[in-house]
DNA sequence: GAGCGAATGGACCGGTCAGTCCAGAAGCTA
DNA sequence: TAGCTTCTGGACTGACCGGTCCATTCGCTC
């Protein structure tokens, strides 16, 4: 996976080396408990203190299982958040050949980010804040990124094949409009926390991408 | 204007009270100084210490110009980039009522990012990083946005009322889809460190805005 | 139950950060 | 020059934070 080749090679090691069932458990209850404080807070806005409190653990248990620091725990949090948001796509997300499909990811998109408990992208809001300030864990971060946008990518090339896009389309800018939507969408509905901004963003985007369509008078509804 | 309601009484008074020449000159050397070193750190990894360094100045200086801290020089960067962000969209800004003229405010913007030495939105950054540390500062960050959304969606309005989009068509929602598409392709932008993000978005957005226009064979490209 | 490695608790350390304070220089007015 | 305010420098502080260390407990295997 895509996950492990941006991993280093200690912690590669590390997560393959033993941990008996209660230390996976214990680092898995880790990860999902900080993983909400940090949406909730930041990065920047979240200590090791806190996550120790909020995830009833002590200091050495966190370097422990993450003895990269908190550089490694933010890079175990982006990949279990990534995990999650491209299950809750599901199975739209491998299967966007046809219009329907695109519709039916839109609703499941807002179903899953309407059920969150807070507002934003996980991803991208961790993507944004590690620019500038850890480069390689950003590097990975904005790999989970390019992973969520190929299957958009994807289904946008199938399309075209299958002639339901014109030829003249390309599935590799149109994938890079459609995402940045999505993304924008979610920073919006953060800011001012409200679901319509990421449902009006994702009209717009599935507009965008019916101007494409090879049937000039365009898909059903 | 918008920001002033959203400024703490006490700065107000500040920025109102006794400067000489020279204070307001240092004033805005700190401001614009740290506006690029936050934008290239972040809020969280830029200190106190750097943007003194960076800026030439003492510590008694910051607090001299700015008593509520960090948090009152981050609101003063956010107004100047919101100021120096729309200045570079005139004047097609004030002027969207023409499908030409939407063509030129993609062009003005992406040629003011393509030029700014450093990647991603200088607000729609703040306001992600802002959120859950500072929130009334984010707020005031929040209102820039939205100060900046208003002048599309007035540009719409404008453009419905003339017949040039269909009538059903709702212009804040529209609005709010166009500035998502805008803000994620900046986010883009920054995580990918490329252009083409921004341009494809942008594009798209437009796209989708053709998509009510009035005239059922579309506007001139 | 002996032995061993994994798991846990928590005190501790060095560094950094935002913010304070005071002394003094610069500049303006009379 | 006197006297005031603004402006500037930089030492200092108290809190916090990431990370280290060691002692203890747990759980498995012989």
């Amino acid at each position: 996976m895509d996950r492990l080749v941006h991993m280093a090679y200690d912690e590669r090691m590390q997560s393959a080396s033993k941990l008996t069932p209660k230390g996976t458990a214990t680092r898995e209850r880790i990860v999902e408990a900080a993983a909400d404080l940090i949406l909730a807070r930041g990065v920047g806005g979240t200590s090791l203190d806190d996550i120790r409190a909020g995830t009833a653990t002590s200091k050495s248990q966190l370097f422990h299982y993450f003895p990269g620091g908190k550089s490694e725990l933010i890079g175990a949090i982006a990949a279990f958040q990534a995990g999650r948001v491209l299950e809750a796509q599901r199975p739209y997300l491998d299967t966007l050949d046809t219009w329907e499909a695109w519709q039916g990811w839109r609703d499941a998109v807002v179903a899953h980010y309407g059920s969150q408990p807070h507002w934003g992208c996980p991803i991208g809001t961790l993507a944004s804040e590690l620019t500038g300030n850890d480069p390689t864990r950003a590097l990975e971060v904005a790999a989970h990124l390019d992973h969520w946008r190929g299957h958009l990518r994807a289904g946008l090339a199938r399309m075209r094949d299958a002639g339901l896009l014109r030829p003249e389309a390309d599935p590799e800018r149109l994938a890079l409009s459609t995402f940045a939507s999505l993304q924008g969408g979610l920073l919006l509905t953060q800011t001012m926390c409200s679901l319509e901004p990421l449902t009006a963003a994702l009209d717009g985007a599935l507009a965008a991408l019916r101007s494409w369509a090879a049937d000039p008078s365009g898909p059903a509804a």
